[in-house]
DNA sequence: ATCACACTGTTAATTATTTCACATAGAATA
DNA sequence: TATTCTATGTGAAATAATTAACAGTGTGAT
């Protein structure tokens, strides 16, 4: 019905932050708003926030703003068709943790149902609800249960090696933590998240306005 | 002498990442390289990489590609006039934990000199070769540090009082780790990095692929 | 009922980013 | 020395993303 096309990645990333916005804001009992307000809320421009939910199909009622309920359901939508996804998380570091013990608290069509590590100290045991696996039982696991998704928090010089094993055993979508791009067939989507780098931009831009002062 | 005008976000963090891996490649003994591969170990094109490398103003001897040693240190001139900042970690959980440790291992221009937390028992620690202060002294600590940088790392019903805080003590720039934008004046340089909407975007992605098959 | 208003959905314009394409240059070969 | 060859640097073209502008619409006021 909706998207003709393909969304793009940016409106994709933003779809997803208003609906946990939006839910929070339904939570607390609130059934309306303009995208002048959800424009405040995320810092952006109320017709970047029209042209984004206009890419769901939502029709509001002019005057009286989006109904957030309705909303969230076809963000909902847009998103996932509302299927579920399993996500396995290789590498039981800090992050691996911070990831695991933040992300399963979050209601959500996504669910960590797996992780993996080659540490046999953790081996076996159940870290922030979620039990760790021997990462040499990973492609047995993943297709045992039918996972989707993975997380890779493992140092840099394991990643590709990881990224190999999740790829043969049928994973269609990486989040990669670690410092290293991925090679990896299209047939996959990755993305990487890069930390190191981000702190260096932020220190490139911030060192860039206190000059410009 | 370089950049007449400035430089692209997206060019900054490829820069950034270009740094490392080149910073590697040099440490293996490597000294000269081609654009088309780099590009082949960052995955991207040989285009984009001359393009990229072209706003640090390094002018490679044609035939013999770039000259490793040198193209690093004209990144680390135009990333950050190779000025040293200091930086604060605010919120010592799994995450602020994992970036502790992490980051400071990296040698850089950037390093992580105290972090802060409200919970008592964290206090005074030094956590990942970091000391840890309470909240209550941020401003004081980061004056008397002369603190430029911040790193977010706080609940998200936490982190707007956490980055005013940061604002009126003088801080430049903020790294955010928490689920929710933050209002702050165009003086600070802020960005977010939203661990739940990238593994969102991920399944999106992924679920579209595998129906696109 | 009609009017006026404030907000939407969407097209058009603008800006940012990536890719193309090619003239140029410098090393290697003869 | 002249020639060839491959990779660069960069303008120009293409694509992607954001912002502006405005006609249309439904609600509340009169």
């Amino acid at each position: 019905m909706n998207s003709k096309k393909g969304i793009p990645e940016k409106t994709i990333e933003r779809l997803a932050m208003y609906r946990r916005l939006l839910s929070g804001l339904k939570e607390k009992g609130l059934e309306h708003l303009y995208s002048h307000q959800l424009a405040e809320f995320t810092r952006n421009t109320p017709a970047q926030i029209r042209r984004d939910l206009m890419m769901t199909g939502y029709v509001s009622n002019a005057r009286k703003g989006y109904t957030i309920g309705d909303l969230v359901k076809k963000i909902d939508e847009t998103l996932a068709g509302s299927q579920r996804q399993k996500i396995a998380l290789v590498g039981i570091g800090n992050l691996g943790r911070a990831i695991l013990s933040y992300f399963n608290n979050q209601h959500s069509a996504l669910s960590i149902v797996a992780s993996f590590d080659n540490d046999d100290t953790k081996v076996n045991r159940v870290i922030a609800g979620c039990r760790c696996y021997h990462i040499k039982d990973l492609e047995a696991k993943i297709k045992e249960e039918g996972i989707d998704l993975a997380i890779i928090t493992v140092p840099g010089h394991h990643a590709q090696e990881v990224a190999e094993k999740l790829e043969s055993a049928g994973i269609t979508g990486i989040l990669n933590f670690a410092p290293v791009p991925l090679k990896l067939p299209d047939s996959i989507y990755s993305d990487r998240i890069d930390i190191t780098t981000a702190i260096e931009k932020v220190a490139y831009f911030a060192s860039k306005i206190r000059k410009e002062l």
